[in-house]
RNA sequence: GUGGGUAUAGCGUAGUUGGUUAACGCGCCAGAUUGUGGCUCUGGAGAGCGUGGGUUCGAGUCCCACUACUCACCCCA
């Protein structure tokens, strides 16, 4: 218990922190070309800020969120999903008095839920997501879309699809909801028990349902997209040019939903398919309405989600290479009484900006050879009787193993030059 | 919340119908090569078998419970 991490959570080692730091890398580069600044705001929030912001009908505040009351008495809630503190920051701040589009994104930003964890699944797990505030038309959305599926198909990611679909706003979506409401009412008694559920609960993600009998049975379900108001359908039909102009493959699929209550208009996800089924990787979409919901300011937003340990799974699968960090560069190897002279060439080589170090554990000078071997050092110093005499070092290149001496005044000049 | 699988040294595994000091590979440490790694050889350290009960003369091996891990459903990144 005491040696075990909580359930659902994942220790990242130094042996692979680097992948981590990859990643962040190319999404910062991602965003920033496209004009998105970071943000960085708290891991918890006040419950009340979730309960109104994601829904208090969804499952996941309904029974997978972190909720406890602190000392004051406050109840607070671990952060199950980006959108809503970044909104919070968004309105406490003013931002929308600054030039809009107010566009902004949170890297590495720990995100949890209490859910049973399982392949892809985490209970606290970590996001890369971009929020943009004031932009109401759909290039706003297209571009959203565009950098994630440039982003993911750079790191490498094969087998990518991006599915879009338009669940409309306040003003023609309840009519659709009458009409399915209608439709699946006619027909609920032959589908299977969550689906009996999901008609009471979530009716849109009863047209969601693996299984084929209840597919059958939506197939001529109404869609949303028929009963789009005007608005809306242009608003979509533009992101869809958008899309096309752009060249990237994408798919209008009507059932799409997500399970966060705020979105209008436009929503999507970036799917891949792995050997053990599809996967979401990202998924975002318009939310509108959000940030009046809040706060007293009615501003349009879009924005998505992408899970990094979900990308970092596929990164695995897909075998694309990140480069590895050397570990050290040169390790000072000595012998005997000359651990100073060794210390001191280290600090000095460290100075001039180079990854070195030596043994502190009192190893033998074949020992130490072995640790260079094995944390695959370019190249070893050396520092026995005669050199520490003579004021020289003897340096050796691992891989081919040639040596030279050199004073040691000059040993980061010419350990510069032998490092590739 | 529901259902399936698993649980033996740091890692990966073997442990026959329950029977003496739990085995192997990798890794780790050391030596062969007392100023030098990667190959080879030799030796060494390290688990009492997830936890707690029970059955038995005797359990890693059988039974029960719990916990953790894992996969799937639900849902989601």
């Amino acid at each position: 218990m005491l040696t075990q991490a909580p359930r659902g959570t994942k220790d990242v080692l130094p042996a692979e922190s680097y992948r981590w730091q990859y990643l962040e890398a190319s999404m910062r580069k991602a965003a920033a070309l496209a004009g998105y600044r970071e943000v960085r705001t708290p891991v918890f929030e006040h419950t009340e800020l979730f309960l109104r912001g994601v829904g208090d009908t969804t499952d996941i505040v309904q029974k997978e969120m972190y909720t406890f009351k602190d000392k004051g008495d406050r109840s607070i809630t671990l952060k199950p999903e980006g959108t809503a503190g970044a909104v919070r920051c968004f309105l406490e701040h003013n931002l929308y008095a600054e030039p809009l589009p107010c566009k902004m994104y949170y890297l590495n930003a720990p995100i949890f839920r209490y859910e049973n964890p399982q392949s892809g699944r985490l209970r606290e797990h970590h996001q890369f997501g971009l929020e943009c505030f004031g932009a109401k038309e759909a290039t706003a959305d297209a571009e959203l879309i565009l950098l994630a599926y440039h982003l993911l198909q750079d790191l490498g990611i094969k087998n990518l699809s991006v599915e879009i679909n338009s669940i409309g706003c306040p003003k023609c979506r309840p009519v659709y909801h009458t009409r399915l409401k209608e439709f699946l009412g006619e027909r609920i008694g032959q589908m299977c028990d969550t689906c009996r559920e999901r008609f009471d609960r979530n009716p849109l993600r009863v047209l969601d349902c693996k299984e084929k009998k209840c597919q059958e049975i939506t197939r001529d379900a109404p869609s949303m997209l028929d009963l789009l108001c005007d608005e809306c359908r242009k608003h979509f039909e533009e992101l869809q040019d958008c899309l096309d102009q752009a060249g990237i493959p994408y798919r209008v699929n009507s059932r799409i939903v997500r399970g966060l209550d705020y979105y209008t208009k436009t929503v999507f996800e970036l799917i891949t398919e792995t050997k053990d089924g599809k996967l979401t990787v990202c998924g975002g979409g318009r939310y509108d309405n959000l940030v009046a919901e809040i706060g007293d300011q009615d501003i349009p937003a879009v924005g998505f989600g992408m899970g990094l340990e979900r990308v970092l799974m596929l990164l695995d699968s897909d075998g694309a290479g990140i480069p590895k960090d050397p570990w050290y560069e040169v390790f000072v190897t000595y012998m005997g009484a000359n651990r100073p002279h060794a210390f001191k060439l280290v600090q000095m080589l460290r100075a001039d900006g180079i990854r070195a170090d030596l043994d502190h554990c009192g190893r033998s000078l074949k020992a130490q050879f072995k640790y260079a071997n094995k944390t695959g050092t370019q190249l070893t110093a050396i520092i026995g009787d005669e050199e520490a005499e003579n004021g020289m070092v003897k340096i050796k290149s691992m891989a081919g193993g040639e040596e030279c001496t050199a004073p040691v005044q000059e040993a980061c000049s010419v350990i510069r030059s032998m490092l590739r």
